[in-house]
DNA sequence: TTGTATGCGTTATCAA
DNA sequence: TTGATAACGCATACAA
């Protein structure tokens, strides 16, 4: 097993820095942890053969199994992680958090969802962290119960609540009954929506309020309820359009779908920014000015709904998610965060709004 | 915060529950790993008393040490964390990094840089990953070295090239050079830059083209050179605002400076989106019209550079990120990737460049 | 189908 | 100041 052979094919490890240099591991392990530990002269020629041998220094697995720390902060999201980046609105929730982490050294996991060959619960049990945020989770998410065993510090946004962990939201049907309600103030008698999605597998799909599906998704609920609220319409007569995906695209498919059914809309509501932006492009596609023939508006208030001049519901993302990681950050260091923060929404007036 | 679960002084282990049930570790390991390694009823078992003491699974990071592997990539960042997610144009980039790693259900590790209690090199050191994707760093930063050390496979994005590890980048200096051409067939005489950052420690400065400081980062150096190149002026005539940040506040501070130094400029080229929105701004906020009295030129053509109508020079940042993440994990499978991937960059004339 | 023994590469506790 | 040794928690040949 043992090769003197001087072409280690093999990683160098401390073991063999010790016996090259004829010391104990320990003083290996002083030498890079505990530099008072042991005299310079020996830390010198410790780190010399390290060099020589190709020693790459501690490995990082190891210690942190030795000293029962990863290092990093996992972050669950309800969308393949390729949607994180998609959205202006959800890196800015990233960067909240990492504002809120990386002073303390600690590194930002994303934890992939699932594939084909990785089923997603694999991924969470399988995640090097000290903590974990879970964003946006169906409640019948998987990655839930698997968070949940691995008992670990946690916290959670915008999805629901778990007994015992620190919960960051917004006022989410606050914000939209405030937008349903600025359009009723505008006179607005014929309004449609565009909703986020209702389950993790859910697709397009063209309802009325009446006989909404099982919701999956805290968001969505939140929102849908406010907007019926804000309204105050007869709920047969309020066309749904549930979203697969929170893109541009899918909005634009969903005004062409409402818009073909209920050619009398005078303004739709929309969960997002993103959903709102492709709701105006098919409009105006279709020879429809805004806010002239149809008011829009969105919800999220990201760095491009100023540019575009969108009506929307503000929150404050980024503010969320510094928010979340320091609880997250407060729950490693023994201390005991807030149960509970909720952050205020308001209703922001812009271009895409008008009088009926 | 207290929970009704039977609170173990000690986190159960695989070792509790195979003495609990009467039978060897390995069974216990089996039941997670190898399920058809044991009776189904055996397993049940397992799963039944792990439940009961409160056995999470399968430690991560002691799996991790006995496999080998970390179930992550790193992702090295020249600026705090913070940035990458303030910049659409970045935010592309780590898309595309996971549009290639996440289906193979690999993690993505932000690596936090350096704060006053952590040091940028423990960091690198502590990561624990199965590979790092290093992204525009300076060619003087530490972690350079500590990355290299390591000994684990990398990939370089935008950055100074090491030999033996792949590198993935775009034709810099030559898009920087068609925007400079661009505004010299206008008949621009007097033009002004605006250059990202040239040393990790560089603050805000004016200087001129003919002494510019030691540059550090090859983004900076390459499309300056382009824009030398193209230009064919006097670069002792030739003015350069060095910003500190990445940011529109930055792009407005340097349109300020170089104005009212050189009040005669008729076009501001600038080496990202992001510092051209701010010289816009800051252009207007003087009373100049884009392009009437001010051409513009950006660098990178992120999402917004459409919806600003801003000329600017295109980059496939999402491939750039694809390709290197790709790139890494052809790497762990011990393939051998491409040894050099340079992207095309091209001219995209919109609305903020004209005759002059 | 199940058990035994060993090693993954560290760090911590003690003793010298 | 340095050394011997026992964890950290698991997975995997190999034996039974």
């Amino acid at each position: 097993m043992t090769r003197e052979a001087p072409t280690p094919r093999r990683r160098a490890t401390l073991k063999d820095v010790a016996a090259a240099l004829g010391v104990s591991p320990a003083t290996i392990s002083n030498a890079y942890n505990r530099p008072h530990h042991l005299s310079a002269d020996l830390r010198e020629r410790v780190f010399q053969m390290a060099q020589q041998l190709g020693y790459p220094g501690p490995h990082p697995t190891a210690r942190s199994l030795r000293i029962q720390q990863a290092g990093a902060l996992g972050v669950l999201y309800p969308e393949r992680l390729f949607q994180a980046f998609s959205d202006p609105f959800s890196t800015e929730f990233l960067r909240g958090i990492t504002a809120a982490t990386e002073g303390a050294g600690l590194g930002l996991l994303l934890v992939p969802a699932s594939s084909s060959s990785h089923p997603a619960v694999s991924t969470v049990q399988g995640a090097n962290v000290d903590g974990l945020v879970l964003y946006s989770l169906a409640d019948n998410d998987p990655r839930m119960q698997a968070a949940l065993v691995r008992q670990v510090p946690m916290v959670l946004v915008d999805q629901p609540r778990l007994e015992g962990f620190p919960f960051v939201g917004i006022e989410d049907q606050h914000g939209a009954e405030m937008a349903a309600r600025h359009l009723i103030d505008l006179g607005h008698h014929k309004v449609g929506i565009v909703s986020l999605k209702f389950s993790p597998e859910s697709f397009d799909i063209l309802i009325t309020a009446n006989h909404p599906p099982t919701c999956h998704y805290r968001v969505s609920s939140s929102r849908l309820e406010g907007y019926l609220e804000g309204l105050q319409l007869p709920a047969e007569h309020l066309p749904v359009f549930i979203c697969e995906h929170n893109s541009l695209q899918n909005g634009a498919l969903a005004a062409t779908q409402l818009l073909d059914a209920h050619p009398d809309l005078t303004a739709i509501l929309t969960m997002s920014d993103q959903l709102a932006f492709g709701v105006m492009e098919a409009a105006r596609n279709r020879g429809l000015n805004i806010p002239e023939d149809l008011s829009v508006v969105g919800y999220d208030d990201g760095a491009s709904a100023l540019q575009a001049g969108l009506t929307t519901i503000h929150q404050p993302s980024e503010t969320k998610g510094r928010l979340a990681g320091e609880a997250l950050i407060q729950l490693l260091q023994g201390q005991v965060p807030a149960a509970e923060q909720i952050l205020p929404t308001r209703l922001v007036v812009r271009g895409t709004t008008r009088n009926f």
